[in-house]
DNA sequence: CGAATAAATGATAGCGTTATCATTTACGGG
DNA sequence: CCCGTAAATGATAACGCTATCATTTATTCG
């Protein structure tokens, strides 16, 4: 115990969270103590005493998907310039964990929550009322948020696309969906403006969540059993796309010629396929931060912008 | 205070805790309080008292690599099953911020560790030592790890492709190689046994880390400038190499014919770019899984296997 | 049916900090 | 040089659980 540096807890306590409240003297003494006996402070028990835990808890369906991880990477590095750490949860896809992730989350009595999504059970709804503590859902717009948001309109990703395409002189299309909630709000999107300008040939194949390569290459492949050869495909993720492109090559239909390809979220890879996925590119690392700097805000009791919209940009490349 | 059902808040601790202890008309009671009032048990309290917290803290570089990414999903999921959560901190590269984050994180009294690579400050080991808790190592193989280990040898990674190259005919080489201690140890692997052969034709190209395609496509430039025409590349990630592969078509040259590549890890891209990658694959979520076994089974006193290898595979594809 | 044993429950005392005053010491001005 | 104020330090009492041991209640068996 550093105490036995002949100075009270209490002011142990103060060297390391108010060291302006030390003389000097005191505080470099007690620094060497601490330097010397190689004491470190039992958060545990602070957390217990002050009701400051100093960690967030983030839940995302999966860490392993770059979607998500680089936003969490960009959140642990903002909150760590602040002193604070990251408790990680998976919900899995598609969210299936959460409630109970959630209960086991919020008995550590985290000081902020990093949500993925906007839809949430009742029972979670309810906890977190009760829990009292700043929350940032991510990855999605809504106009009434929990408490915070940052995220972008899924619903303009897909009118976007559609414009686009439509633009491009297409008049015959395909969606190929991961069965997740945001990329359905993309789907109606893309729809509602197809809709409007009467063009009514658009064929859907859903696969599911996760998605990957794989399912890319036989969404398209079900696709075209459908009839009606599309001209442009529209898919829920880049992975998603880059599995189409190979498979369209590999039958033999030119890219963008025969057919074009839209993704979403501008992985890595996008950029470097052949021809290059054009694709809706969206700030990751963006959502992080804002979201790290929305919960310290709140946590600091600063005035914060309760909605944050990142936005988004449809990247034209090889594929359309 | 769920107390108000009538018991003492032991028994409320041990319907959490240990239900097989309490009796079944009181169990179904208190549970139905707990039901009816949302209460949700404080862990911080509960790790102070018990002195387990039951969290594990993970160490990585960067969670925004796949490579990481993966282990860690795993390692959160399998930890999950036995009522643990993950604590994440990113120690940037080269691990840089190692030193400081270990001090944050034992201060919050983790009921194990996980770390990347073998390869720690002297005031880290002495503060891991002090804290006596369970520590796996991950992704690196040593006979003296500090306490358990999950990984592979990266030196016969190097040999292993070395001899792979050398028996398709390949003569000259080069190695484009990102500034990290253990792609490090995979070319001195691969430059031994090349050294063995006599074959001393091979120039190394340094690139920062974290690598990406970029520095892959820069790489294979600098390379080719220094002279000597290699006829296969050893990369230290797929990133790397998928950034020669484009880059050396994009400079008319044939791959496999005239230039042959290896990357490393194999990510997801890999077996999609065209041709396919060539690459050594590392079975991610076993590291994970794995460690999390052997957390677990130090925690719960049994016996485990303190050096676990989970090896590694040369997939042989389309550019070489 | 009573003694011995097992099962269920509880009383008490921390766990190692920090919040909240209270007290002591240093400083400045008339 | 004394008094008022600010700065520095400390005493005490939580924070909300669980370890430990004690006590009560139920069960078994000769």
């Amino acid at each position: 115990m550093a105490k036995l540096a002949g100075v009270s807890p209490i002011t142990v306590s103060r060297v390391f969270n108010r060291p302006e409240k030390v003389a000097t003297g005191t505080l470099e003494h007690v620094r060497r103590v601490i330097e010397r006996t190689g004491y470190v402070p039992n958060l545990v028990a602070g957390g217990l005493a002050s009701r400051r835990t100093r960690f967030v808890a983030a839940i995302v369906p999966a860490i392993s998907n770059q979607i998500f991880s680089e936003s969490i990477q960009s959140l642990t590095d903002r909150l760590w310039e602040s002193g604070y750490q990251v408790l990680l949860g998976t919900s899995g896809y598609p969210m299936s964990r959460e409630e109970s992730l959630l209960a086991a989350i919020l008995s550590r009595r985290p000081d902020g929550l990093f949500l993925t999504g906007i839809s949430h059970s009742l029972k979670s709804r309810r906890r977190l009322a009760v829990a009292n503590i700043p929350i940032v859902e991510v990855w999605d717009l809504t106009p009434s948020p929990i408490d915070m948001l940052v995220g972008f309109s899924h619903e303009k990703v897909g009118q976007a696309v559609a414009e686009f395409l439509v633009g491009r002189g297409h008049r015959r299309f395909g969606v190929i969906t991961a069965d997740d909630a945001r990329a359905e709000v993309r789907r109606m999107g893309f729809l509602s403006v197809l809709g409007e300008k009467r063009l009514d040939d658009v064929q859907t194949v859903p696969v599911p969540a996760p998605s990957n390569f794989r399912l890319g290459r036989e969404g398209l492949a079900r696709l075209l059993e459908l009839g009606s050869l599309p001209r442009a495909v529209f898919c829920s993720s880049d992975t998603l796309a880059h599995g189409v492109l190979i498979e369209a090559q590999a039958r033999g239909l030119s890219v963008p010629g025969d057919l074009a390809i839209v993704g979403f979220a501008d992985l890595d890879f996008a950029a470097h396929t052949s021809p290059p996925l054009s694709t809706v590119r969206i700030d990751r690392p963006a959502i992080g931060r804002r979201a790290a700097e929305s919960l310290l805000g709140r946590i600091e009791g600063r005035p914060v912008e309760r909605i944050v919209d990142i936005g988004f940009h449809v990247m034209e490349r090889g594929t359309t």
